[in-house]
DNA sequence: TGGGTGACCATAG
DNA sequence: ACTATGGCCACCC
């Protein structure tokens, strides 16, 4: 493996680019946090910048599973982002993650974690 | 230039 | 268990 290793120079828009590679990487059926990729990325609190990102998200030309990334709860939290609010519960219903009131039931189950899976170089 | 906002998270009361 | 507050950093007005 060696393209698991993200590099964040001091630009900003690298650190977006960074975050969009590491929601592309999430397997089907799986699903993160923002603060897990924050963490990831060395922003212990820069959770709030990788939902900024993943409102860019939609202005890449390569595909970003926003609906993989959810709060540290579960929830669905930028679901009313999407162009239509229902097509995050969709998409995750469709990689069999069962979403219940907005809500994954077995997030701890399908839950991934960038640093736990992806190795480091 | 400065203040307010946000698809968050952790801690304290 | 729940609510309140701070912090974090980029973006917009």
């Amino acid at each position: 493996m060696s393209d698991n290793s993200i590099k964040i120079s001091e630009k900003n828009k690298d650190y977006f680019d960074a975050v969009f590679q590491v929601v592309r990487l999430i397997p089907k059926g799986r699903a993160t946090s923002y603060g897990s990729i924050s963490n990831y990325l060395g922003t212990k609190s820069g959770a709030r910048m990788v939902g900024w990102a993943m409102n860019a998200s939609h202005t890449q030309k390569e595909y970003v599973p926003a609906h993989r990334v959810v709060n540290r709860n579960g929830m669905l939290t930028g679901k009313h982002h999407f162009s239509p609010p229902e097509a995050m519960q969709e998409e995750l219903e469709k990689e069999d993650i069962e979403v219940k009131n907005d809500k994954i039931s077995n997030f701890k189950k399908i839950y991934w974690d960038p640093s736990e899976e992806l190795d480091f170089d």
